[in-house]
DNA sequence: GTTAATCCCGAGCGCATAAGTCGGATATTC
DNA sequence: GAATATCCGACTTATGCGCTCGGGATTAAC
């Protein structure tokens, strides 16, 4: 899985919907601006989450953008799937872009990348948005015991 | 982290020299031939693995590559690294790409990516080809007792 | 009903990168 | 010295990401 900047900035500008629920729609010029997104390139995305009902939209002045749904009912993984379009490492453990590979049965690492995907699938799907905004951990914490590792760094 | 076709065929080179550890060298002709891999490109990635001193080569008739290391001493991870640069999903959370984000601070899904990041790069190292050859679960098993799960498919 | 703020939509563009190609030099064995 | 390898640098080509733009439709405020 890598994010790419347009998923990127769709959480963010979620994230930000999700502050100001019940509140007035959040223009996209004011998104863009606390979000530092460029604001044509956010039109876009909100576009296509609109079409998705993640959020709704209202026109005119006064306007903006509204969530649809209730945060409990977003996950990240949603969201990178959609604009990713995979949360799998390599097309041959995907449950989106899989594709046959010839090596398939001699392939001595597969299962490896299979479990790195499953580990990621699960995290992104237990992470709603309402869930992350909280800052409660998003999985079981026996997972995160593994975190802190010697010299890791950042 | 998403696997480069280099990558990819890096790891397939150095699955199938741990394989025939101790026997004679394998000319890049038969581990392009046996892995599927175009030859002049799979040349490329011989010669920087060999840089790397993961493996050797040896010239002339009856030449090719050998393991330079014990399988024990290389781990996915740092192949990984190695040719795609890094492990995490963004580089905000990556050891080797960090760069600061102004949004750091109030960022709310920054804490997801690096765990995310921190379950690769734990099962990533700990993924000798040793290991792997062996077909051994290559991290601590509560971690893989997440593997199945519902509706997930591949 | 005019103005101003907003969303809506399709098109296009430039650059970086991945993935692969190629020509030919150099080394080694038989 | 022919055959088989590696070694090296340069080149190519396609794709997609990350934008930008022009202009139309919608609504609120005055």
């Amino acid at each position: 899985m890598n994010l790419s900047k347009k998923t990127d900035y769709a959480l963010r500008a979620l994230f930000t919907l999700v502050e100001h629920q019940g509140g007035a729609p959040i223009p996209i010029r004011e998104l863009a601006r606390r979000n530092e997104i460029p604001r044509r390139f956010l039109e876009q995305i909100m576009l296509q989450m609109r079409a998705k009902r993640w959020v709704k939209s209202v026109a005119g002045k006064r306007g903006g953008y509204l969530l649809a749904k209730r945060p409990e009912e977003i996950t990240m993984g949603e969201v990178v799937r959609f604009f990713d379009g995979y949360l799998a490492p390599i097309a041959c453990v995907s449950a989106r872009r899989y594709e046959r590979c010839s090596q398939e049965t001699v392939c001595r690492f597969r299962r490896v990348l299979l479990e790195a995907r499953n580990l990621i699938a699960r995290l992104m799907e237990e992470a709603t948005l309402a869930r992350v905004m909280r800052g409660a951990p998003v999985a079981p914490s026996e997972i995160f015991t593994l975190q802190g590792r010697d010299g890791d760094g950042i």
